[in-house]
DNA sequence: ACTTCGGTTATGGCA
DNA sequence: TGCCATAGCCGAAGT
């Protein structure tokens, strides 16, 4: 990657407009195209865009122009003056491997109804992505009286979330016409007004401990 | 900001667990305490951390350990060379300037209700921001006939967006009891699958042209 | 190509 | 400070 240290000004065009008064900056190019402009506050660039777009470069009333172009945004950067300007070698086939996702805790929670429905459950068998008309469910657990139990599984629980479960069982309901039907929202962290609201509509939740997985070794043990 | 170009491998501790193994990098390592580890793809850092934490370094067996510690978050790199190490100075006190946000499509649409309720709408005054019990919502209208009609601003309308609009209604239904009540969805894009939603539920909404502000113009004239 | 959804979402605004 | 909603969200997986 070339990484430059510039007194530049920058306009955006695209998905929204925005400008960028004149000022030093670093701006960051990618061998994929992607470019990234970056002040001294946070992760995320001032301006940026995403892999693939075309950079040109031309000199108007001695001052350069960068240009980079997708289909549909478009970047300009006038160039005042390069006080630096730096190349990177940098593997990018080595990937992050990440635990303890939202992926993660479904498949737990898939072995571990208790952890939901308590540990007297009457859950025969479960599976992930029950497809319904209003989506895929996370997880659908099948009980000895035939009824459907739906959970939907978050890391963190906002608003969101229980309307998901409204539009669930909305569709459930619809469908399953005559089965026992309810959803459950499960997270590691369930907001108040969340819950607030989850309260209002009836929609049961469950917070997991944040432990979960060292509970379980324990639990194997 | 620091940029350094490294052999290094990552690990990360916190809201989730992730490792990255052995490879060159580039780390930037900002004024205000964040800190990124970049590939050759994407804007987005591999590993990152926010503003504010607190950067450690000491040598273990012949490598170098650098640590990043926020109250809640945990980052280690292993450098095992350093390959560059360049510092730029930038200017953090100017601003992005963005325009044609949701938040300039509400305050036009304030000024045009006919936009939303047609030329022969009977609105006599509107306001940003009005308190529900389930939030604010981005507008309310208030027509001739003492009805409210409140209005959901979106740049693209999903699904969730529908569903903050089912909030707003469940509020103002139980809140603003005997009121004629409506609310409208009002997006420049409104996805197939969440018009469809909007449909079921009965929720009215509108697309406004991607050139509203020049129609505005247009219209002036 | 387009849509949908998770994310260590990040970031700003407001209570 | 904590909580909520937006974002030019990004990026990935499925269709």
């Amino acid at each position: 990657m070339r990484i430059i240290s510039a007194d530049c000004e920058v306009t955006y065009t695209g998905r929204g407009n925005t400008t960028l008064a004149r000022g030093d900056r670093a701006i960051i190019i990618k061998n994929d195209g992607s470019i990234g402009i970056h002040n001294e506050v946070g992760n995320k660039p001032m301006n940026y865009m995403g892999k693939g777009c075309v950079h040109t470069e031309e000199e108007e009333d001695g001052v350069i122009v960068w240009r980079f172009d997708s289909k549909k945004e478009y970047i300009e950067i006038i160039i005042h003056e390069i006080h630096d300007d730096v190349q990177m070698d940098v593997d990018n086939s080595i990937k992050l491997v990440r635990d303890g996702t939202e992926n993660d805790l479904q498949a737990w929670l898939l072995d571990h109804p208790e952890t939901i429905f308590g540990e007297d459950h009457n859950i025969i068998s479960g599976e992930r992505e029950y497809q319904t008309s209003a989506g895929p469910i996370d997880l659908m657990f099948f009980a000895e009286d035939g009824s459907l139990r739906g959970v939907e599984v978050k890391r963190v629980a906002m608003l969101t979330a229980v309307d998901q479960c409204s539009r669930y069982i909305e569709a459930l309901k619809s469908n399953e016409k005559g089965l026992e039907v309810d959803v459950t929202l499960v997270a590691l962290d369930v907001r108040p007004n969340t819950a607030r609201l989850a309260s209002q509509r009836k929609i049961p939740f469950v917070i997991v401990p944040e432990d979960w997985r060292e509970g379980e070794e324990c639990s194997v043990e």
